[in-house]
RNA sequence: GCCCGGGUGGUGGAACUGGUAGACACGCAGGACUUAAAAUCCUGUGGCUAUUGCAGCCGUGCGGGUUCGAUCCCCGCCCCGGGUACCA
């Protein structure tokens, strides 16, 4: 009888879920714990093709690993179910998300069933539920009553700000802030209610505020900056333009610190962290005032380079900075405005296109050098940008291009301030040499000269050490339909939170998808709200009405979802708490987590903000989620091409599991080559492990089907086989390597054949090593060898160093009777040719002497290496 | 431009990070079984030379270097992938 694995695969499928056998249980005393997670799909129309199961085999295989070392693991799987391809599908035929969304998800639950994932179901989640989302609106709410203390370098209740201003006005905090607050004790007092909450919006972690944002009139949305790619919407690929709006942000940036410092402790990939670090761009520098030339104003800028404060020739404004009108002279007040009006007329692709080209205009202001007591000119420029530091520059011409091109345009002084420094071509932003032209720098090395410099200017009081990140607030407010609502009405204009009781906020029926006439947000038509059905009096219908019509951004869910998986499903409970402490202590953080690059400055950014929030009040004890990440490669078509509907090259898991069966195809996409890579999906190769199965088949049955099993005694061949199998494959899986794996069941198969080994020792052991990879084959073959439980609980089987002794012989060679080494020699060698050897390692001996070599190996004709 | 990765047979990829490069698989060629096909099995397969000789030489993007020994370490180039982009 043949391998049949299609009835197999769906006799095992079927055992597997109505035993539950992979669900995970909470109060397993004594287990130690074992998370592994995939990134949740978002379930899309077009269902799975191959390349999305790559991860979720990985994540399989290791679980399975894991549960066989005698862990309690937990490997659950859910759904980001809120999305924009819904809700444009919604627009276009008016069908609900909510029943596309389900659809979708019923396909895609198919589709991954028949791959024999080890899945704890009773798990799931999907964002889009409200048992779900009324704990992401609670984290908001969360968010929007703290603050976070620079002091204490953590999120804390807003109470303890209130106190604190109450205390000694705004100087009693180090608070990190939208804007800047002097007020005292009595002042604050004084405030009556609505100016105080104004002022603690600018406090609150999740606060509203005008900020220049993304704005996609294709989507009819705002963007967070990194669903912007190139100018254009990452989702659709419409144009975004910047445009100032009142909007909802997480104040991410006062986590900037944190982040990068929470990387030092995380087995990430060094490409995943080195992306982070770049996107959150810390720099160290200095703040310095330049004061304007008879004004009371004074520029503040910031520069990574303050020892070359000597070279700062002229300065720089972005042209939207607010002291531009205040400090230009009448004769370029012409000239100022018409560089304005310009460079606001660019769209932000127009400005990237010309990147290149150097404009600028005159202000007619000079500023004074600080430290020099120099007078330099003051001009604008749009390569200044108004939202990175000051908003303003001291241009150093000597020390960096865009200022030496701007030197260079107008005509500007360029001095050199590094010994040896060539400014002829371009700028030379060299870190070393001797400082010249620098007052009382010169002679000092550069870092000498950075100290130096900072000493004096904190001295003079014109400025202070600082540091400055890219990262930017993530805007959280989405002008569209299928996300969470916010949990906030208006009084006056001021935002309030609906209490945590009244949650969820249910995302009320529309009669259409597409904003309102009025350009409000698509719930802005919700005629029903539901969350304050006893009170109903801030409810009203319509536009205008004084709730939030914004939704919340498609990684709001994601951002915490590994939390809710650790909760067992018992809905009341599941009710009352985002997840209960007991769970919560146990499961701790995510020990494996695995899913795209692509997410690097999105998701896994957000997923860590958030955990770190959480651990701050208290909530969760871990701040960093995933202790480790691997990232899957893509799998792309024959061509190398990425496979998709619009390319008709999708090749679907489906059609490779009737045809191979679901082993093969686990076999297969972890034989295409290690995980992180991309690789290009090739089906001759299939053919390749699905001969392997075969060949494990048939250790196991003759032709007939009859059994081969045989309880005779291993013998040593076949032993060191196993071993060689059992210490390469645990090697393997510790370093994740589960494409190297398979070759090395491969082998050990071969090797079986050859030898016409069907000893139920020797199998009983391989068919472990081979179920996580090949789970179905396995279940059947384990239940052939007699055994009633699932092979899943059968424990890892150890190698013994004993049976893999090579059988080459150590020879130890001494040489003057003192110098000791061995050499390695194949037993196979006739006895005068081991004594060549030997001779021959002796000369080896004497070639090196003095140089103490340890050890030789020598091959059958020839020294190969001499190690030292 | 800057910052990370990475270049190994016809192909996907191995090589325990300094110790016999090319495991394993695909493909290809030849053979066995078969009326034939499928399936299965065997042999060969980096290049060049020699295959009546066991062998020899060259080979991990290119050019140098360190070392008894380099795919691996160092220096200088070239190419590919990813991130980022007036971030001062």
């Amino acid at each position: 009888m043949e391998y049949n694995f299609s009835g197999i695969e769906k006799k095992w499928q079927k055992r597997w879920a109505e035993s539950k056998i992979f669900s995970a249980k909470n109060n397993s005393s004594g287990l130690p714990k074992y998370y592994v997670l995939d990134m949740f799909p978002y379930p899309s129309g077009s269902g799975l093709h191959v390349g999305h199961p790559l991860g979720y085999i990985a994540s399989d295989i290791f679980a399975r690993y894991k549960r066989h070392e005698g862990f309690n693991v937990l490997h659950p799987m859910g759904y980001d179910a809120f999305g924009l391809p819904a809700e444009q599908y919604a627009i276009e035929t008016g069908q609900h998300p909510a029943i596309t969304t389900e659809k979708n998800i019923k396909r895609y639950r198919e589709q991954l069933d028949k791959i024999g994932f080890s899945f704890d179901w009773d798990r799931q989640v999907k964002t889009s539920d409200p048992a779900f989302y009324r704990w992401t609106q609670w984290i908001f709410i969360q968010l929007f009553h703290s603050w976070y203390n620079k002091e204490l370098d953590k999120a804390e209740p807003i109470q303890t700000l209130i106190e604190a201003f109450e205390r000694g006005g705004s100087n009693a905090a180090k608070a990190a802030t939208t804007a800047e607050y002097a007020f005292s004790a009595e002042e604050w007092q004084s405030f009556d209610a609505g100016k105080k909450r104004e002022v603690l919006l600018d406090y609150r972690l999740a606060y509203r505020a005008a900020t220049v944002v993304n704005w996609c009139p294709g989507l009819g949305t705002v963007l967070a900056n990194d669903e912007v790619v190139n100018g254009v919407s990452e989702r659709g690929g419409f144009p975004v333009v910047q445009k100032k709006m009142l909007q909802w942000s997480l104040r991410i940036t006062a986590y900037a610190e944190r982040l990068l410092e929470g990387l030092e402790r995380i087995e990430w990939t060094d490409s995943l962290k080195e992306i982070q670090r770049n996107w959150i761009g810390k720099s160290q520098g200095a703040e310095v005032a330049f004061q304007v030339e008879g004004s009371e104003h004074a520029v503040e800028v910031f520069t990574t380079r303050p020892d070359t404060i000597f070279g700062a020739t002229f300065m720089v404004l972005a042209p939207e900075h607010p002291l531009v009108e205040l400090i230009t002279t009448e004769d370029q007040k012409e000239e100022v405005e018409a560089y304005q009006t310009l460079t606001k007329a660019r769209s932000e692709r127009e400005r990237m296109a010309e990147a290149k080209s150097v404009t600028g205009a005159f202000t007619g202001a000079f500023a004074v050098n600080p430290v020099t007591n120099t007078r330099i000119p003051i001009w604008i420029g749009d390569y200044v940008l108004a939202g990175y530091g000051t908003g303003a520059i001291m241009a150093v011409p000597a020390g960096d291009q865009r200022d030496w091109d701007f030197a260079n345009h107008f005509k500007l002084e360029i001095i050199p301030v590094i010994e040896g420094q060539d400014i002829s071509e371009g700028a030379d932003s060299r870190k070393t040499g001797k400082m010249i032209n620098s007052g009382f720098l010169n002679g000092h090395t550069v870092e000498e000269a950075l100290s130096l410099v900072i000493e004096k200017i904190e001295s003079l009081e014109i400025g202070k050490r600082k540091i400055n990140y890219k990262l930017r607030d993530a805007v959280f407010s989405r002008q569209r339909y299928w996300g969470e609502p916010f949990p906030v009405y208006y009084r006056d204009d001021i935002p309030f939170t609906i209490d945590e009781d009244k949650l969820p906020l249910m995302l009320p029926e529309v009669d259409e998808y597409k904003p309102t006439e009025d350009g409000d947000p698509p719930l802005g038509r919700a005629t029903q709200w539901n969350w304050d059905r006893e009170a109903g009096k801030i409810v009203e219908n319509g536009s205008g009405a004084p709730i939030e019509l914004s939704t919340m951004p498609g990684w709001a869910g994601s951002s915490w979802y590994f939390l809710r998986y650790m909760m067992e499903d018992q809905k009341e409970i599941r009710d009352k708490e985002l997840v209960s402490k007991e769970a919560v202590e146990y499961w701790k953080e995510v020990d494996l987590y695995i899913g795209g690059a692509e997410h690097a400055t999105g998701h896994l950014l957000y997923f860590r903000f958030w955990t770190k929030f959480l651990y701050d009040l208290g909530f969760i004890p871990v701040d960093e989620p995933a202790k480790k990440l691997i990232n899957q490669g893509m799998i792309q078509a024959e061509d190398g091409q990425k496979m998709s509907k619009r390319y008709g090259n999708v090749v679907n898991p489906d059609d490779v599991i009737e045809r191979y069966g679901a082993d093969s195809l686990r076999l297969h996409e972890m034989f295409l080559g290690p995980i992180e890579m991309h690789k290009p999906w090739n089906t001759k190769g299939i053919e390749g492990v699905s001969k392997f199965l075969r060949k494990l088949w048939r250790l196991f049955h003759d032709q007939q089907g009859n059994s081969l099993l045989s309880d005779e005694k291993p013998s040593k061949e076949e032993l060191k086989s196993l071993h060689k199998c059992i210490q390469k494959v645990t090697d393997d899986m510790h370093r994740h390597s589960f494409n190297t794996s398979v070759s090395h069941f491969m082998i050990a198969v071969n090797e079986l054949t050859d030898l016409k080994c069907h000893k139920r020792e020797i199998l009983e052991s391989l068919t472990i090593l081979v179920s996580c990879h090949a789970p179905h084959i396995s279940e059947e073959l384990w239940e052939r060898l007699g055994h009633e439980e699932s092979i899943s609980a059968a424990p890892w089987p150890a190698f013994n160093e004993e049976y893999l002794k090579d059988d080459s012989i150590r020879y130890p060679v001494s040489f003057n009777g003192k110098t000791r080494f061995q050499i390695e020699l194949d037993a196979a060698l006739s006895k005068t040719e081991v004594e060549e050897k030997v001779l021959a390692a002796e000369e080896a001996q004497k070639y090196l002497e003095g140089k103490q070599p340890r050890k030789v190996i020598v091959v059958p004709g020839r020294i190969v290496n001499i190690v030292v």
